[in-house]
DNA sequence: ATACAAATCATCCTTTCGGGTGAAGGATTT
DNA sequence: AAATCCTTCACCCGAAAGGATGATTTGTAT
């Protein structure tokens, strides 16, 4: 059996028809039993545009709040494209996501099991490519470009 | 003078004001020139919800696209209850700043008119209490306890 | 008034970074 | 086969950063 509807919008259907049902038949009864149907139009007009309104406010609110919920769950895409124009090796980056760990040269040496001048050749050509001279910038920048999250 | 409404909130009340008018001007055009006043009840309350549903709606729309702007552009609040609890001092907040935005201890003490000797104390001193030693994991771990955006 | 924290500056020493140059081996392309 | 790019490593040098310690001043709280 085929979902048409997610839980939430289900529940929001249903109360929506509950409301409906609640106001006609409080306005049926208005009417017919205590003969208020003198009650001007304007009232009734006002009164279900505020409770139809509030409810609209309400559904609104609840739809919108999801998308932010999402935007601040996962708001990093790797820019491949950033990577090919700047002319960034795999290794580069690889060295950029490590720097941006806050770990030094010879701690990026050890974890890639090279050596130390390795490390600095990769930075220094890093720092090239991405036109700054000091890796704390180089983080900056890559964040930036959406190299790294 | 002073202004109890934004601009964009004057606009929706006008329009609220407007819409509740002409309904009521056709309603009463409805029941008088036509004498159709046996459209059922239920018809009037679904067309007066559907509409004001729909306004509501989009008035949270409106509103909430704001919120969402401004969560993305500045998702930051200062934890400042974090700076007393590592005993944090202004100066060397301020310094942790810099440092976040890719400045030397050098540019640093330029624009903060001390020498350099004065902000290698700091640093050091805001290192010792972020419990790290490197300025690129303070700028991390300044972020992770919300001291820095 | 005095005790204390913050801010300032200094000196000394070590480690890390950044910049420049060169070079060797491997993979890919032309 | 030659050219090109990536990766690896080396050496040198100067600048920047980090760590430790001590001292002076200023402001704030008790």
């Amino acid at each position: 059996m085929i979902e048409y509807f997610s839980e939430p919008m289900k529940r929001i259907i249903i109360l929506y028809g509950l409301a409906l049902a609640i106001l006609v038949f409080l306005l049926k009864q208005l009417e017919y039993r205590f003969f208020v149907r003198d009650l001007s139009i304007e009232f009734y007009v006002g009164a279900i545009a505020l409770l139809f309104t509030l409810l609209g406010l309400w559904v609104g609110y609840r739809l919108t709040q999801k998308k932010v919920v999402v935007m601040a769950a996962s708001p990093f895409r790797l820019d491949v494209s950033q990577l090919n124009k700047l002319g960034i090796s795999k290794r580069e980056h690889e060295v950029l996501e490590l720097i941006a760990q806050g770990l030094s040269n010879q701690e990026i040496a050890n974890k890639l099991f090279v050596s130390l001048n390795t490390i600095k050749t990769h930075s220094s050509n890093l720092f090239l490519k991405l036109e700054v001279n000091r890796r704390t910038q180089a983080v900056q920048k890559g964040k930036e470009l959406r190299l790294i999250p």
